[in-house]
DNA sequence: TATGAATGAGAGTTCATTCAT
DNA sequence: TATGAATGAACTCTCATTCAT
C-alpha cells in the first residue's frame, strides 16, 4: 500500500524521495498506538500528532478527520492480514488444514502486535456498528474464508453436514477472537500463538464427524 | 438489586410510596437504550434524561457521573443474569448439561433484549479495559461457572483432560459471544435462542472425549 | 419582540419572572456592540460572551451559531425600525412628507445608536449577499415604503412621472445611506439627524416637477 | 502601476522578459475574483492561489499577507479609475457636465467589471473602517472631484448656494453607489451605465437652482 | 523565483456537570 | 427531590504563513 500524497496538494512530480510517505505511516502507527492505549473517543488528535512527532494540522493533510484516521488505520492493517491469509490458504489443500492455518495466522499476527490487537478487538467492533460499512466488508471477507473452508469440508465429508455453516464459522471465529480478547486483557503476556493448536483442536473436533 | 436513595438526599423518613425507585429504574433503562443506540461516547447525558423523561440534573441525584451510569446499568443487568444462571445451574447435575443450559440462558437473555445485548457486546468490552475492574469482576464470575463445569467434566472423564481448562472456557464463551455479535449486527432478527443447541453441540463435541 | 426560551430547554411553566430574557437581550446588545467594533469575522464569540457577562456556552443556548447571532441582532433592530416607520408614515398624507419623515426617522434612529448604524452599514450589506435572504427581505420592505411614496407622488402629479420609480428610490435611499456611512466614518460626531432636511431637500427637489 | 519585484528577491539583473509581472497581475485578478465571490474573510489564500494557477507560497513573494493582497487589489483598481476620471473631467468645462460625466464613468467602469464592483461595494467599505487609511485616501480623492465640481457650480451660480457642499456630494455619490449596489444584488444584469443619465438627472435637478 | 508540505495558534462549538430555585 | 439554565474546559479542525528544497 503506497502512502498517498497529502490531501490538499496538487499533483507534482518530484525527483527526491518523498518524506511525506514517512509521515503518513508514522501517523498511522501513532494512531494505532494511541487508540489502543486510550480508545478512539478518549484519544485526542493531538495525542496522535504528538506520538507521530508531527503538528496537529499535519494529520489533516493526510486524513479528512479523526474518524477517517481510525478507519484507515484499521483497514490498512486488516488488508495486510487478509492478503497474507488468502495467499497462505491457497497453498493448503485440506479444509481442516486451512482452518488450522488461519487460526495460527490470526493469533500470530495479533500476538505479535498487541496494539493492533487491542484496536481491532475494541474499535473495529464499534466501527462496524457506527461507521462506514467499509470495515464491515473486511469481516465479511474474513468470514468468507472460514465459511468456504467449512463448506468444502462438509462436501468432502470430513465435517458434519448437519451443522449450519454460518454457525460453525461463528464458533470458529468466536473461539479465536475470545482468545485474543482474554490475552489482551491478561496481564501476563504469554505467547498468543501457542494456543492456536489447542483452539483449532477443540473447534475442529467439534466440526469433524 | 435495590434502587438506592438519591445520592445527595438529606436524611428523611417518608411515608409515601417511593416514586424515586421509578425514576431510578427509568434512568437505567433509558441509559441501556440510549447507549445501545449511539454508544457510550456519542450518547449525551441529556439524551438519557430525555428518554427517561427526567431533567438532566436529576440523573446526578442518582449517579455520580456518566460513567457510573453506564457501569451501574451494565452491572445491574449482569447481576440479574448471573443470579439466575447460578440458580439454574445448581439444579443440573451433568457438566455437559450445565454448559448446554448456560448457552441457552445466555442466548435467551440477550436474544430477548436486543438493547442490552448491544450494550454488553460493545460497551462492556470497552469498560472492561478502561473503567473500574468492577465490570471485569462479572466476567470473572461468568467464566467461573464455565470453568467449574469444564473442570468437573474433566474430573468425571467426560471431557478430554488434555485440554487446558481456560482455553476451553474461552472457546465456549467466544462461540456463544460471537453468535450474539453476529445476531446484533444482522439485519434479520432471527430468534437467537434457536442456535443455542447448535453452538453447544459443536463446542461440547469438541470437548468430549 | 419576546425573548425566547433557551433553545435546548423543554417547555416549562414558570411563575417567577424569567431572568433568561435578560440574558437574551444582553447577548444581543453585546453582539451589536462587538460586531460594530470589530466586524463579524474578526469578532470572536467569546468577545460577545464577555461583553454580555455570560459564559461562552450560554450564547449557544439562545443562538444556533455565530451567524444566527448576527442575523438575529440585525433583524430585531431592523424590525423595530420598520414597525415604527410604518406606523409613523401612515399618519402622513403627502408623499413628499412621507419621504421627508422617513429620511428623518432613518437618520435619527441610526444617529442615536452609532453601533447599530455601523453594524447595519457594514454587516447587513455582507449578509444580504451571503447569508439567508432573510435580511434581504428587510431591505425589500424598506424600499417598498419608499417606492410606494414615490409612485403615489407620481400619480398625484407632484413627482416627475418620467422618472423610473426604482431608480428614484435608489437615489433617495443611497443619499441617506451615504450620509450615515460618512457619519460613521467621520471622527466628529455631529448630530446625524441635523442633515435630514438637507438631504430630503436635495432629493425631493430632484423628484418634483 | 508597475508590478513590483517579488518582495524577497535577491538583487539580480535579468535579460529575460519578466514573467513575474504576469504572475503578479494574475494574482491580483484572482484576488478580485475570489474576494468578490466569497468575501475577504471567507476566501482562503489558497483559493486565490488556485485561481491564479500559482502555489500558495508564491503569493507571499508579492504580498506581505492576505490583507495587503486585498488592499493592493482595491487600490490598483481604484487608482486606474481615478486616473482616468481626472483626465476626462479636465476636458469638461461645466460643473454639471463634470458630474454627469463622473456618474457615467463610475457606472460604466463598475458595470463592465462586476467582480470589481462587488469587491468595491463590499470590501472597500470594510477596509475603510478597519484597515489602513490607505484606502480611505481614495475615497477622499474621489469626493474631492465631486466637491470641487459642486463648489465650482455654486460659485458660478448654477447650483444652489445654500446647500452644504459635503452633503450634496454625499447625495451624489450615495445615489450612484446605491445604483451599483442594487445592480450587484440584482439577478437581472441590465446594463448599469444605462441608468447614469437618470441618476444624474435627479441629483442635478436637486442641486440646480 | 517558485513550490507546497508543514506548522500551530486560534476559532467555533459541545456537553458533562453544577446549583439556584 | 427535581429542575434546567448556566457554565467553561476541552475538543476538533482550519488556514495564514513559513521555509526547505
Amino acid at each position: 500500500m503506497r502512502a498517498p500524497e497529502p490531501r490538499r496538494s496538487r499533483i507534482k512530480i518530484s525527483h527526491k524521495p518523498r518524506v511525506s510517505g514517512d509521515k503518513y505511516q508514522r501517523i498511522l502507527d501513532a494512531a494505532i498506538s494511541v487508540f489502543a492505549e486510550k480508545g478512539f473517543y478518549v484519544a485526542r488528535v493531538s495525542d496522535v500528532a504528538e506520538r507521530a512527532s508531527v503538528a496537529d494540522g499535519t494529520i489533516y493533510l493526510y486524513f479528512r478527520n479523526k474518524e477517517e484516521l481510525l478507519m484507515t488505520a484499521i483497514n490498512s492493517a486488516f488488508a495486510a492480514f487478509m492478503s497474507r491469509a488468502r495467499t497462505e490458504l491457497e497453498a493448503i489443500a485440506s479444509p481442516a488444514g486451512k482452518l488450522r492455518r488461519l487460526a495460527l495466522l490470526h493469533l500470530e499476527t495479533l500476538g505479535s502486535n498487541r496494539e493492533l490487537a487491542i484496536v481491532l478487538q475494541m474499535e473495529l467492533r464499534q466501527s462496524v456498528r457506527f461507521l462506514v460499512p467499509f470495515s464491515q466488508q473486511h469481516m465479511v471477507e474474513y468470514f468468507g474464508l472460514v465459511r468456504a473452508a467449512i463448506a468444502e469440508g462438509q462436501k468432502q465429508g470430513v465435517f458434519r453436514s448437519e451443522l449450519h455453516e454460518k454457525i460453525a464459522a461463528n464458533c470458529f471465529f468466536g473461539a479465536i477472537d475470545e482468545m485474543v480478547t482474554s490475552w489482551v486483557l491478561d496481564e501476563t503476556f504469554y505467547p498468543l500463538s501457542d494456543v492456536a493448536d489447542s483452539v483449532a483442536d477443540i473447534i475442529l473436533s467439534g466440526l469433524e464427524r
